[in-house]
DNA sequence: ATCTATGCAAAGACTTTGCATTTTT
DNA sequence: AAAAATGCAAAGTCTTTGCATAGAT
């Protein structure tokens, strides 16, 4: 749908190669790398971009709330575009791999008041898990 | 509640005394440690322990089912003795203290099978994120 | 006596940082 | 020209590993 460079560009976000090159490895559904997966796409398309900079830009795009950062268990964070449109996450026990899933009743289940621990709630993320067909 | 240490020497568990010092520090309510925390606080009881072994050891009790691993964002894996009863986790936004709640009405929302990408589904975790008190 | 856990120190995976240089606006 | 991004290399955090020694059953 939307693309990230676009709307990135609509934000003022100051545009280099290394940035474009990042946006566009992002761009997508059911896109969740690492960075390093991201560093050597990018590297495909712009062989000089340096991890630390994969890294800056990886690191902007999530404060400025384009981007998701999805931990799974101990492995490396994952990267997600889909950060305007609420969904929730299946992943593969085996591999880790990911897909995005979208609520279908109301799954965002309330917290009741006697077990808030006097939190101020801002939201809840569900994370299916399960074996994907690749490994079954 | 239930003792942690019982249960491991029920089913039969080499004992040692460093051993022992991890279990006495993961024992409780409420308790997420990282392994850092868990190395600390198991020297103040046994000043010689090395971080291999508790390293050593956290990872026996998660193949055991006896510890569950908790991974919050970015930072260091903790640890979780509840492993024995269902529970969801209510984590600090700003501090990433974790609280364990309770499942109030049927919280364990399903996939339906149009959204499981041949996935074999084994469960669903829910997180709640929010504010806790003393961040606030 | 046998079998397993421990501890050290080194390596490994992932990520961040400081600073001089280059690029964008 | 001013402001900000890049890249390098080094350091930092968290975790794992190999192997000789110590300890549990």
């Amino acid at each position: 749908m939307s693309d990230l460079l676009e709307r990135l560009r609509g934000r003022g976000w100051r545009m280099t190669s290394q940035r474009r090159v990042v946006a566009e490895v992002l761009n997508g559904d059911h896109v969740h790398l690492t960075a390093d997966e991201v560093h050597v796409r990018a590297a495909r398309l712009l062989p000089e971009i340096s991890r630390a900079t994969v890294y800056n830009t990886l690191g902007e795009l999530v404060l400025l709330g384009e981007v998701m950062e999805v931990s799974t268990d101990g492995r490396a964070k994952r990267y997600d575009p889909n950060a305007h449109r609420p969904h929730q996450h299946l992943v593969c026990s085996r591999c880790g791999t990911i897909r995005d899933v979208h609520p279908t009743g109301d799954p965002l289940v309330d917290l009741p008041p006697g077990e808030r621990f006097g939190f101020t709630l801002s939201g809840a993320d569900v994370t299916y898990r399960g074996v994907c067909p690749a490994c079954a």
